[in-house]
DNA sequence: CTGAAATACTCAGTGCACTGAGCACTTCGA
DNA sequence: TCGAAGTGCTCAGTGCACTGAGTATTTCAG
């Protein structure tokens, strides 16, 4: 009898949340490409020529992952990935005309998805709901990167 | 240059929160049981006996994927899983002894995990952060499933 | 009482997410 | 300049998550 009440845990909250998000987004964004997909499609609007890990980092995917997103955007035709000639450990990337037609279409989409599915909130509310996600997030990934060595008391 | 700001983008943050989650589940709770398996058990610890596809209705797992978390944890002898034999259709799941002692010690290191991991805000933040997303994510499912038909108008 | 509908579960296929191990290439110090 | 350390990427393995199709069992209408 010393069950537990989930609705309390972030964890269990957090995974729920981002399941009613990939439904909301295969209804109404796409089928094919999916919410990282996107991201990375956008990391590569902002800043053409990035090498893979660093659009892994921009948009918060580990090696493995980002490279299989990269692999599967790279047999539809939405980016292209040649090595850099100046470090040939690098691939550099870059979208196609038909990834940045992509990313149009789909950036157009995702705004009219993020209104339906924050719907419940008003503005106030959705500005900190942002907020208080951001900074449990942030904190917890610091955690893991124990960050700047932390000058030992000075 | 039409790139997007992810951080004001529920599903990228929902991704981000779990995969810090993750993280910290693994260090500070266990690496062999994960959050979902530990869902489950506390599901069978609250209601022994429950079928298949109800716990699944309880913790938010599809058919297929709570089928696939109970083998995990059959496998490991947490579980055990009989034919009803009211309904030649049904598995009826209950925890084992050992299921039980696991349980309790996860239930313990999960809730110092969640007070690590939700530091930053203090109590009044933490429940407005519980209560946004539980509104997000109810409402969200709430349009994958129409509900109860929604008397037309009476 | 029998055939159609509903229900519980399985299976195959796709995609995200992480770790540990290994390979290729660059960099940097002795 | 050459070898060790560091870095970018790949590969294999595990686990979550969903869909569509298929099987077995129950239920229910005629």
């Amino acid at each position: 009898m010393a069950a537990v009440d989930l609705t309390t845990h972030p964890g269990h909250l957090a995974r729920r949340l981002q399941q009613a998000h990939y439904l909301l987004w295969n209804t109404m964004v796409s089928e094919e490409i999916t919410s990282p997909q996107f991201a990375v499609l956008n990391a590569l609007v902002a800043e053409p020529g990035l090498d893979q890990r660093t659009v892994g980092e921009r948009v918060g995917l580990d090696r493995s992952t980002i490279a299989e997103v990269i692999s599967r955007l790279g047999r539809r035709g939405l980016l292209d990935k040649v090595r850099d000639p100046q470090d040939g450990r690098r691939f550099l990337l870059r979208l196609t005309d038909d990834g940045v037609r992509t990313h149009r279409k789909l950036t157009v989409r995702t705004a009219r998805m993020n209104q339906v599915f924050l719907a419940p909130l008003s503005d106030d509310e959705q500005g900190r709901f942002f907020e208080l996600i951001r900074r449990v997030a942030d904190a917890a990934e610091g955690l893991r990167n124990p960050a700047e060595p932390l000058v030992t008391q000075r």
